[in-house]
DNA sequence: CGCCTAACGTCTACAGTGTAGGCATCACCG
DNA sequence: CGGTGATGCCTACACTGTAGACGTTAGGCG
């Protein structure tokens, strides 16, 4: 009885190595990636990870601080160089870098967009906050008053993840059904009350995210800069 | 023992007529409102509505079908006008009303922004895809193409859903906290890594929503009449 | 009127959840 | 060597969604 005893019924992997706040947070990223929001549990966590459920508690107070942990590390993946002097390239840039990473993350952009609507600005991760002031930063930088750098991020922050929400429902994963309709169950919508929706089934179908998110920074980001005293041209007043 | 047996303990409040889908639905949704989304149990609803929670089943097969159920009826608030000629202001007015309806039921956002992310678009509920159609057919009716008023449609819901998260994101309920900085618990951040955040927290602190979405959906709608053949001016190709 | 049927509401039970509190074990440092 | 703090495990509790079987009620039809 004084061997070291394996318990060899639990842990689905040979993950037997110590645990620290990253392996238990890309771990549960991992699970999340895989199996989607709900299976992340912290029970089922645990078994991932070979270990007793309550180890958990060590690194993240809450099952909410946990999935506050898996946000940050996958808004980690983000990089923005707020350096940058072209400031228009680079929001595109940044665009097109989180519609990727949240495409590549789908189950928790649900996280993304859901958990800071129940914590104070100041009170987020910190992680979470840095895009925030690395692209105020970029702008200030650039030439914008600091108050107009906040409304461009604002705009801009708002139509992007307005974007990736809109991209994301009508992305379908199941590529094996490939008439429209079905793909997006539109065939079970009455013609008579939806006609221009179902009409368009197969412009639905084939949604080019990244052209459509382009066009709209572009208009956005024009806009912008009319409107404001932009960067290069300090009091160029609204055109129209 | 032949009297009614009314049951003393569990009813909250005397409601003691028979059940049906609105009466359900309605009361999930003042209970959200309320105590938010945790508290919508099946059991707490069910106490709430002095019934056995088994019975909510009858009227909804799920807790998320429930949770559609809900979303619906808070969609179903928005009064959405087709007919109306000019295009813009119509969809100027349903954003703001929309705005409003989303301060109105903070606690049911999360819900319509996330649920349809798990429900191909056409499974949704009907009343969840009512806005859709019927922003096409203003759109159409206006002279846009079938397809370019699809466009206009994401670019416009995406950067309205994208607003109203910003905007409930930098709400704060505590309005008896009138230090900026604390209400929204910026003191915590480290000053040498958010010095332009921090900067800025008397302007984060007054948020003028309605302002802020209103310009964005100027600069969104004319840069897209701009963009797109429009509806009045057939042929304008874009201007810059 | 009485009956039948389907909808409605209730009860019991089960597997699974987050997490508080206490205890054993381990690594490491004086 | 002893001690001290971090780490992991265990038990237990209140609570969740919901399957399945059971009474109870309401409404239509003879």
């Amino acid at each position: 009885m004084t061997a070291p005893k394996e318990p060899l019924n639990s842990p689905a992997r040979g993950e037997k190595a110590r645990l620290s706040r990253e392996l238990v947070l890309s771990t549960a990223l991992e699970l999340v990636d895989r199996e989607g929001l709900d299976a992340l549990t912290m029970r089922r966590l645990g078994q991932q990870l070979g270990r007793d459920p309550m180890s958990l508690y060590r690194y993240a107070a809450n099952r909410a601080a946990l999935l506050d942990g898996v946000s940050e590390l996958v808004l980690n993946e983000l990089a923005i160089f707020p350096d940058d002097p072209d400031w228009r390239a680079q929001l595109r840039r940044i665009a097109h870098d989180l519609r990727l990473l949240a495409l590549r993350h789908p189950n928790i952009v649900p996280l993304l967009v859901t958990r800071p609507l129940s914590t104070p600005l100041g009170l987020r991760p910190l992680g979470t906050l840095r895009p925030l002031e690395q692209i105020l930063a970029l702008l200030i930088d650039a030439g914008f008053a600091a108050e107009d750098a906040l409304h461009v991020y604002r705009a801009y922050y708002g139509f992007l993840y307005g974007h990736i929400l809109n991209e994301l429902q009508e992305f379908v994963v199941d590529p094996d059904e490939n008439e429209a309709l079905l793909r997006l169950g539109l065939h079970r919508l009455p013609v008579k009350d939806f006609p221009r929706l179902r009409a368009l089934a197969p412009v639905l179908a084939d949604y080019d995210g990244a052209a459509e998110l382009d066009q709209g920074i572009d208009i956005l980001l024009s806009g912008l800069a009319a409107r404001l005293s932009g960067p290069g041209k300090p009091a160029e007043e609204a055109l129209g």
